[in-house]
DNA sequence: CAACAAAATGATATAATATATCATCATATT
DNA sequence: AATATGATGATATATTATATCATTTTGTTG
């Protein structure tokens, strides 16, 4: 089973046990964004549907689902580009902690890596100590992967 | 002195050394950042100027400005909101390291604060071993301010 | 099953953010 | 003054996002 299809049954099954719908128009949303190692913007995916699946997808309905997927917490806006992708651990069943979005400058792949505890609690308290609190921490960090690196040298 | 005007007295000093002008309209635009805690928009800073100083002031010079003043490292673009604010450390003379800005998710209230070298190490070298190069981190961090806490309680 | 309610999607308009491009104005330098 | 460079204006348009009302689909209940 490839790699989308076991994501998407995962999802498939998260959506069951939490009470909500994947459908097909989301599941075709999120399978374009599991497609691809980079991040689409919700435009783009409109686009992605209609070519794909011969789906006609207004933009509107798109924003809908990105946003019920983010609440099912299987896809992260990234706002450094405004553009959206899959979350990396769909396949695992445990909750996962903070991400950091690794983002090539140079070809837009986007890695996402999860940071140790003691990192995120060193990070709250500086927070703390700034006089707020941590809410939801997302770090998008422009970066240049090893590939490209290699390229240019 | 005002903290605004030693701020842009600063920045012109900052710029004459670095061989470019910082001229009325930038500064402008800039001291439309520093005068509040809040981040602003290209098209805010636009009507600010047009009500502060008298002075039509078209979008696409803003976004110009903007570039300009980012280039200067006088200005920060927050992503999380798709606005501007001015740096907090036009008045330090060293470069300053890797900023953190903690947005309040309820006042909009940002704080930019400098995390320690020790933190940036453990970062990039998380980052490396994900295969990738930290180029510019930024992280914009969603939380309450203390504030906003104290009087939800 | 019919009737109703709730959830999902469609259609349309419009707002907000941003970039591309060519023209004009201001300022330095010779 | 002539010319070059940098800054700004004007305009068009692209891109991202939200608001709102209509329609369709799905689920529930009598």
């Amino acid at each position: 089973m490839s790699r989308v299809q076991a994501a998407i049954d995962h999802a498939e099954n998260s959506c069951k046990s939490r009470g909500v719908k994947l459908t097909n128009k989301r599941r075709q949303v999120l399978s374009g964004l599991l497609q691809s190692h980079k991040a689409k913007s919700a435009y783009e995916l409109a686009d992605y549907c209609r070519d794909e699946f011969g789906e006609k997808l207004p933009p509107m309905s798109v924003y809908r689902i990105l946003e019920f997927l983010q609440e099912e917490r299987l896809v992260h806006k990234l706002n450094l580009a405004n553009k959206y992708i899959a979350c990396a651990h769909i396949t695992c069943d445990h909750d996962h902690g903070i991400s950091q979005f690794l983002i090539c400058d140079n070809c837009q792949t986007v890695k996402e890596i999860t940071v140790k505890k003691s990192t995120i609690n060193t990070l709250k308290r500086s927070v703390e100590d700034a006089g707020f609190d941590l809410l939801s921490p997302q770090m998008e960090l422009n970066c240049l992967c090893h590939d490209c690196k290699n390229k240019a040298a």
